[in-house]
DNA sequence: CTCATGGCGATACACTGTATTTCTGGGATA
DNA sequence: TATCCCAGAAATACAGTGTATCGCCATGAG
């Protein structure tokens, strides 16, 4: 029985982290949606038991708390320009920038507080962009309504791009002709208005509707600002 | 063997449709969020083998679909009132309060183009409510908008509420003394702005702060629908 | 060299969505 | 009336899930 008999002890197992874990299970979910991620895979990954993961994460959910914060690392923007609108702006197209890279995020975005230390770093530059151009309570008030749109913009941009990809055709073709329960629903003339949309409407790109709904929102915030500064 | 000794033949299956299965599946949704809806769970409430509903559905998250447009029964308001605004602030708060009853809607909302009868006559009431106040590509433009902004909030809004819950403590208390988490991010400095807001802002109860920013996000479109009518 | 222990893998469990197979009662036909 | 047939329901099956528990083994301490 010779050395190159016997096999080699089995390797220690590989150290794991957070970081790790929740690098996988990102990467999981950009290939196969959050439905792929599940801790057996994650773990196997990584080489490791399924129940190894339980020592860094005591839920699922938290793993996905982990992924939400690991991403937001991407919306934080490098510096902030001084302009209030600017900043929202760029946060507001950064984060739709980084849903559409990891679209598994339309799922979690706006599902449970973001308490993780980027999470907070973001609504931190959410809040500083808008610190002294009114009392706080204004302040959180902007933020939260310009956020809100663009989390519920973005949610909707995201279901209707699957919906066209799992039609294989584009919004408008799809709702005019080849949803047939659409066009029937639209033939019996219970609902004028969305007919008219439908037909009439210009079709529009996803980022520039996006952009417009959110100067409207910025518009509508910066009215509050200059009222009472206090 | 006496009539007696034999048992009753089997009860006939009771006969099934949409409208029962969708009705099952709310009840157990209201009564343990999503999570709680199996096809097996379903079923079993109206005395069934999980498989007998594939004749109904075709899979589970065309369940999903039917629930959803169900409720969208309750935020349809019976009338429409003349003034836009006043049409739009009522669709909104309506989804508010369904989605305050039916919790699990808050995972759903905007997740999915919401194509049921119900779904669209939301949509359609929408629009109508904006009919010929602009060209209908402005009308389409708002009320993505204003949706954008109510699904946004109200979905965070339950998200927090969860939180809440969760801890047992009020938001502020939550941030301020027992989430040791936020307090010691909070003490190290890092994040001003978000601690003066978490210090010094007024805690708002949430419908109140639900109807400020849709307020402002109307004051941005009726803006905006005074500019061409064309 | 022995022993204890912490961490890991294996195992187990209850449950999921869904495909497939098996059964059965009622209607159609002879 | 007796037979066949078949739609549709039920049972079974399968691969997978999140997570609790158990038993082992390598590594450090004594």
């Amino acid at each position: 029985m010779t050395v190159w008999d016997r096999p080699e002890p089995p390797a220690r197992p590989v150290p794991l982290d957070r970081e790790r874990i929740v690098a996988a299970a990102i990467a999981l979910a950009d290939e196969g949606g959050l439905e792929a991620v599940s801790l057996r895979k994650v773990a196997g990954r990584l080489n490791a038991g399924p129940m190894r993961l339980y020592g860094y994460i005591s839920t699922k959910e938290e793993l996905f708390d982990l992924m939400v914060d690991e991403v937001h690392a991407e919306i934080l923007p490098e510096e902030q320009p001084g302009d209030w609108r600017e900043a929202l702006r760029i946060i507001a197209h950064r984060t739709r920038q980084t849903v559409l890279r990891h679209e598994w995020l339309a799922e979690l975005l706006g599902g449970r507080p973001t308490l993780g230390p980027n999470g907070l770093a973001v609504t931190e530059a959410k809040l500083a962009a808008l610190d002294g151009l009114a009392d706080i309570d204004t302040v959180m008030r902007a933020v939260e309504t310009v956020s809100a749109y663009f989390t519920g913009a973005i949610r909707r941009e995201i279901a209707n791009l699957r919906a066209e990809r799992a039609t294989g055709l584009s919004k408008r073709d799809w709702q005019r002709a080849s949803g047939p329960h659409v066009t029937r629903v639209l033939a019996t003339g219970r609902f004028p208005t969305l007919a008219k949309a439908v037909y009439d409407g210009t079709e529009v790109d996803a980022e520039a509707s996006f952009a417009t709904g959110l100067d409207w929102v910025l518009d509508a915030v910066a009215v509050k600002l200059t009222r009472p500064p206090t």
